[in-house]
DNA sequence: CGACCATCCTGACCGC
DNA sequence: TGCGGTCAGGATGGTC
């Protein structure tokens, strides 16, 4: 099963990205299809050909967004969306079924966007200022706040900021407003490590419940980036190199109906906000209604 | 503004 | 064998 893009396996393809892309220009550019380019206004052939013989600078991330700055201070920013993944292959491989963009590379290599389910795609902007760090970031991801492995993550605030809203701790630690990088998988381990049940109320937790949880998030997220961020083959840049992590060492996603890895008792799943949620129902008890 | 839900999409899977 | 229904979920745009 090729896991769904949360942080570290977006920073795996970053890390591709950087080692077999920055440095080089694109040739010819293709895009297939109207809805990878469904947020640049001029539409596909406008972007491909904006794209065309630039020149990649460097790879940057900031939770689960991707961008290549290119010359010219503008950024393209990939969202791998459910399903999305990027290779760096021969120019000669027959085209992906699913592939949605081609960015020729020197050499007669390739760089592809694949994307089975189509919630991923690519926009062409300008670089601006971070407003929470000195960096430069895309302007279409000003609303994306730091996620926990940066420098520019400030954990109190972003304590406060989740127990000042009346909401659940894990629609909170999905809100990518608030912190990024999270998605179901790393929200239900974090939670599962703190323990505490996501559906408890951020403003009636305590400080040092969230920021426990928080610092779960980062430590679980570094610990899939650490088996799986090294593992990409020379010349193939792909998502699934932190699935080992998924083989092995979930301890909440997807571990319905076996025995808690704590205590024991059997985890459940639940419906939350039409999706699922793990749990272990004696050490992360519901909140009482 | 905050809270929260419907929506987009394809393939795997299940029951009949 | 085929077919319809269900499930998976990130981000957005809408309502209230």
């Amino acid at each position: 099963m090729q896991p769904v893009p949360e942080l570290p396996e977006v920073e795996v393809v970053r890390r591709g990205v950087a080692a077999h892309v920055v440095g080089r220009r694109f040739g010819a550019v293709e895009l297939y299809g109207e809805r990878v380019a469904r947020r640049h206004e001029s539409g596909p052939a406008d972007l491909a050909a904006r794209l065309a013989q630039r020149e990649v600078l460097a790879a940057g991330r900031r939770g689960k967004y991707l961008w290549l700055v290119l010359d010219g201070d503008e950024a393209l920013v990939i969202h791998l969306g459910m399903s999305g993944q990027l290779l760096v292959e021969s120019a000669e491989l027959p085209r992906e079924k699913h592939a949605h963009a081609i960015f020729e590379l020197p050499g007669e290599m390739q760089l592809r966007f694949v994307d089975q389910r189509t919630f991923g795609g690519l926009q062409l902007v300008e670089l601006v200022a971070d407003r929470f760090g000195d960096s430069m970031v895309p302007a279409v991801i000003t609303h994306i706040a730091p996620d926990p492995l940066e420098d520019a993550f400030d954990q109190p605030a972003v304590v406060r900021a989740m127990r000042k809203r009346h909401t659940a701790l894990k629609r909170a630690l999905l809100d990518q407003s608030l912190v990024s990088g999270i998605g179901n998988i790393y929200a239900d381990e974090a939670l599962w490590r703190t323990p505490v049940h996501g559906e408890r109320f951020t403003d009636r937790l305590t400080a040092r419940i969230i920021a426990e949880t928080l610092d779960h998030a980062a430590e679980v997220m570094r610990e899939a980036l650490g088996q799986g961020g090294t593992s990409f083959d020379a010349l193939y840049v792909n998502v699934n190199g932190a699935s080992g992590y998924f083989d092995r060492s979930l301890n909440a996603y997807g571990q319905q109906g076996r025995p808690c890895r704590r205590c024991g008792t059997l985890m459940v799943r639940e419906a939350f906000m039409n999706r699922s949620s793990h749990s272990c129902p004696h050490c992360q008890p519901r909140p009482r209604r």
